[in-house]
DNA sequence: CGCATTTGACCTGCGC
DNA sequence: GCGCAGGTCAAATGCG
């Protein structure tokens, strides 16, 4: 038994070790490869297991079977009151064990200084984060400082696809900047939109300061148009329910009530009342056709902290607003990407998200009435007919999916603009993109793993941003 | 008394 | 310009 023991220790040992060889290295953290740390607590959880499985095993070994290392280092009454039976033992096995205590304590050095070598590099995320982000911002000066300079009528001929626009300009001018990494500018892109957006508003506001010209009064005018798709983007969610609303976890004020034309209930306008001017309302209205179900339709990104209830609804609205936005942006005739509708689907049900252009602004609308059909059902199986358990559930899929697609879509419009503009360096896109889409498939396949970057992801962007969503923590999708 | 809801007035955008 | 519909405001009202 003794033996045994020694040997799984030994086991135990040899295979930390071997793990951390490996990835001493070959750096966990790497946007050129495909390996990417966002937090270190997750993707410890296994090694620091392993870790400690190996320390109970090594205290309860020298519970058992007292031995005298000769290092002192044991300071537990076992050690102590047991010293003259572990002289006794063999010599063999005290030099085993002294071995192995030897390679438990390098294990522990290695994994400290890994530990250290993934904090630095999230502390170089972060950095370069920072950096992109000011280099944005001055892109984005550059380019409103140009467009200024230009003609007036080239200004009048615009449309409302300015946006679209921007972002590509932002996108490009990003990637060719040779002093930053090619992926790097791809995860900034992809982590907020919203943000680009904020960008786009500062620069308005600093125009406003500098310059009190009828062409800074039409950006701004163009801009608040573009914030107001931003804010008007939407997402409804179609429930079975007798009450009057749906419990979402956040605190609602109503402010107003209509009757619309068409149908005999009135519609329900309600604010966020949680955070101080939180820019988030609602409107909930029954189906004309169907009384029993209860339309609500969520509009606007949180600027407070939510709790977690709140932030399963909050996270998928934002990161399907997020999809709404880049998708139907990035089309060059404004209108959304049919693609996105099948993206967006859910994989346990086809009709459960569906795309909605013919309204005065892109709403996604979410039919949790049809949980009946598909693998839905199993999805639901167990789980309390309750909303905020289906939120709970649905989000994060949801997030995951709309993040993906709008992901996907950015990029693929993203290559051919940059095809079209510098023609052979497409094939270096297109291997972005493959690479991108392989990232998502296997993000995609492993829920934890995905789970854990949303997370990772969330929580650095809102560390970042304490502006945006606590959701997203959403946006997005918060 | 403070807060939430109600409800009529008002604003805005759009089509004719 | 006018009317309609959707959305918002704010004073009045109700409730704990």
């Amino acid at each position: 038994m003794y033996k045994k023991l020694t040997n799984n220790i030994e086991d135990t040992c040899n295979n930390d070790l071997s793990n951390a060889a490996v990835t001493q290295s070959s750096p966990m953290m790497s946007f050129n490869g495909k390996r990417l740390v966002v937090d270190e607590i997750d993707f410890f959880t296994e090694k620091k297991k392993k870790s400690e499985d190996v320390d109970n095993q090594l205290v309860h070994h020298q519970m058992e079977l007292p031995i005298n290392t000769n290092l002192d280092l044991l300071i537990t009454k076992s050690s102590t009151s047991n010293r003259s039976n572990m002289e006794e033992g063999p010599s063999e096995s005290r030099d085993n064990t002294r071995n192995k205590f030897a390679a438990m304590l390098a294990e522990l050095h290695i994994i400290n200084a890994e530990n250290q070598h993934l904090r630095e590099l999230v502390d170089q995320v972060n950095n370069k984060y920072n950096d992109l982000h000011k280099d944005l911002t001055k892109l984005m000066q550059k380019q409103h400082k140009n467009e200024i300079n230009g003609a007036i009528e080239e200004k009048d001929k615009r449309d409302d696809m300015i946006i679209s626009r921007s972002f590509l300009d932002i996108g490009i001018a990003t990637k060719e900047d040779p002093s930053q990494q090619h992926s790097e500018a791809k995860l900034q892109e992809s982590k907020n939109i919203t943000e680009l957006m904020e960008c786009k508003n500062r620069d308005v506001v600093e125009l406003d300061s500098g310059k009190d010209s009828a062409k800074s009064r039409r950006d701004k005018h163009e801009s608040s148009e573009t914030m107001s798709m931003i804010k008007k983007a939407r997402v409804s969610v179609r429930t079975k329910t007798d009450s009057s609303m749906i419990s979402d976890g956040c605190q609602w004020r109503k402010y107003g009530q209509k009757m619309a034309k068409g149908n005999p209930c009135p519609r329900s306008y309600y604010r966020c009342s949680m955070g101080t001017a939180c820019p988030v309302r609602k409107q909930v209205q029954r189906n004309a056709e169907d009384l029993s179900v209860l339309i609500t339709t969520y509009e606007g990104q949180h600027n407070h902290v939510l709790p977690p209830t709140a932030k399963a609804i909050a996270s998928t609205t934002s990161a399907a607003a997020s999809m709404l936005l880049s998708g139907s942006m990035l089309s060059s005739d404004g209108l959304i990407y049919p693609n996105i509708l099948e993206s967006a689907s859910l994989p346990f049900s086809q009709n459960l998200a569906t795309l909605s252009t013919s309204a005065p602004f892109p709403t996604i609308t979410l039919d949790l009435t049809q949980s009946t059909t598909n693998n839905s059902s199993q999805l639901l199986q167990g789980a309390p007919q309750d909303n905020q358990h289906i939120y709970s559930l649905l989000s994060p899929l949801l997030a995951q999916k709309f993040m993906s697609s709008a992901t996907n879509i950015f990029y693929q419009n993203h290559q051919t603009k940059v095809s079209s503009l510098h023609g052979s360096q497409g094939t270096e896109t297109a291997s972005f993109v493959d690479t991108v889409n392989a990232a998502t498939a296997a993000i995609t396949g492993d829920p934890k793993f995905s789970a854990a970057v949303m997370a990772a992801i969330t929580s650095i962007i809102g560390s970042s941003h304490p502006n945006i969503n606590g959701t997203s923590g959403d946006p997005a999708l918060q």
